[in-house]
DNA sequence: GTGTGATTAGAATATTCATTCCATTTTCGA
DNA sequence: TCGAAAATGGAATGAATATTCTAATCACAC
């Protein structure tokens, strides 16, 4: 019987369990098959439930996870769990990979190690961003977008550059922008033109930008079709918006690479320049 | 309260969420908030923990639960772990359909096409990054940045979010910066003061914006130590500076998503931050 | 056939958990 | 400033759960 397997990878346990079928019981036979067919329900479900699914008492489930060398069945579950966490969340490896270089935060200090840590996140990041938009936000964008008159970009803080990239690339692709930066007075005024005819795009993360939370709903209430870029659906700039494109797992402000909405931006602009044909 | 709400989805509960965020009491919102921001703590965890990190008393968890129109936290619960099994089993398919996806993209017109596409470049812009900056440089960049008393920012044109971004942190980071952006005025009034116990970051990519070009051998020639971000060593901003970073491959302006200096700078801002402690 | 040691099933138990209830605080309108 | 209604936190409760224990069963050698 072995120790510490309390830090055990799932694929591990499948080796382990496939290396000791055949030393087990009868009974703990039937059960390690059950639970390499079925690692959601044991993930998942009760002693009980699982007991009644592979059809043995409650106690043999029990019994099997000790002979395995877990404290019993809760501890054997937590390894089941992490399956499903790994097959969700994509930067798992990523944050785990961080964790640990952290761990020896001696090295961890050295510029390259910094760097490296980023490009993980940023390519974790741009995987996150390819999943989660759909198609759907995506051509509604684009429409309106194409419709639009001058298209107002609103994107303060720490959000700033992705607005100016995009006003940037809308601007090489010959569209009317209107960069609201509250340059020189209030970007109420700056704004103050707007109507249904044009179009709104707004970038704003946590923490929302005070200005940026302000400004939103009265465009929204003038009825100018926005196009919203946050981090949750929760935001300042979420209700209301003809389209929102949520952005999950943005870090703090001063670690944020800007690397997923960088690319949305330039991917909506282009989009829009190629539709337009 | 909605009734039947035991079949849903999890998309359409995080829709619900939002859809009631506003009308539910402070307390409710905060949880709202987490859910959201943790659902795999929501499907895994039990009430406890999930109030404890949090930070509310688990009865408003359950209050939460209860007006989302679910009988109870458990019922609530099973919409996060149907997202968690949802999540394991078609990642194989999802991931051939998109692979099928970026394969047209040649052809796509669509969005969808022209975003994988910019990811996918994106992704190969990262990996050449890592590959070619290399500790030398960034431990030279990181010295000169840490010696400076005020950190000047040069960064016109297609560069400028990339200036700005940069901007942002090294000001959250408690830095003094001095953004070189041409508002209100000359950029040569604005980096006047510049001198020896200063540095100079200066970012540029084809084509060269003029401006930086004709400020930048002035700010070297005054002895200013300066890092450059660029896509070659034979650009306007590599002769004279005491740091290069060359990043190669640029594509033209229109298409850059400024992917490598973003993470690049954001590197070099934490690592200052990080090797000054 | 019989005795021994391992294996098992099911009941008993102790723990953990979700839920409810109530006293207190907060909010908002008069 | 006061009063009513809503919201909140924390303790109490009862259900659900994992685990342990014990008696019965089984396999196998002699």
């Amino acid at each position: 019987m072995n120790k510490a397997q309390g830090a055990m990878s799932y694929d591990e346990l499948r080796g382990a369990i496939a290396q000791r079928h055949r030393a087990l019981s009868g009974r703990l036979q039937q059960i390690a098959e059950f639970v390499l067919d079925h690692p959601t329900d044991v993930a998942l479900g009760t002693v009980a439930e699982v007991a009644q699914r592979s059809g043995v008492p409650p106690s043999a489930i029990v019994r099997f996870a000790h002979a395995l060398g877990f404290g019993g069945f809760t501890e054997m579950q937590q390894v089941f769990r992490s399956r499903l966490v790994a097959g969700v969340a994509p930067s798992y490896k990523a944050r785990l990979a961080r964790m640990k270089s952290e761990e020896k935060s001696v090295l961890g200090r050295k510029p390259a190690a910094v760097l490296s840590r980023f490009v993980s996140e940023a390519q974790s990041a741009l995987v996150t961003l390819s999943q989660s938009v759909h198609t759907r936000e995506l051509e509604a964008a684009t429409a309106i977008l194409a419709k639009a008159r001058d298209i107002y970009l609103l994107g303060l803080g720490g959000s700033f550059p992705v607005a100016t990239h995009l006003a940037y690339v809308l601007r090489k692709l010959g569209r009317r922008v209107v960069l609201l930066d509250g340059t020189g007075g209030s970007i109420h005024e700056q704004s103050h033109a707007a109507t249904v005819d044009d179009a709104l795009v707004a970038i704003s993360f946590r923490n929302y930008y005070p200005d940026t939370a302000r400004l939103f709903p009265e465009l929204v209430a003038r009825g100018v079709p926005t196009i919203s870029i946050t981090d949750s659906l929760l935001s300042p700039i979420a209700e209301g918006a003809s389209v929102v494109f949520e952005i999950q797992d943005m870090p703090e402000p001063a670690l944020r690479t800007l690397v997923a909405p960088m690319c949305l931006v330039q991917a909506l602009a282009i989009g829009l320049d190629l539709a337009a044909d």
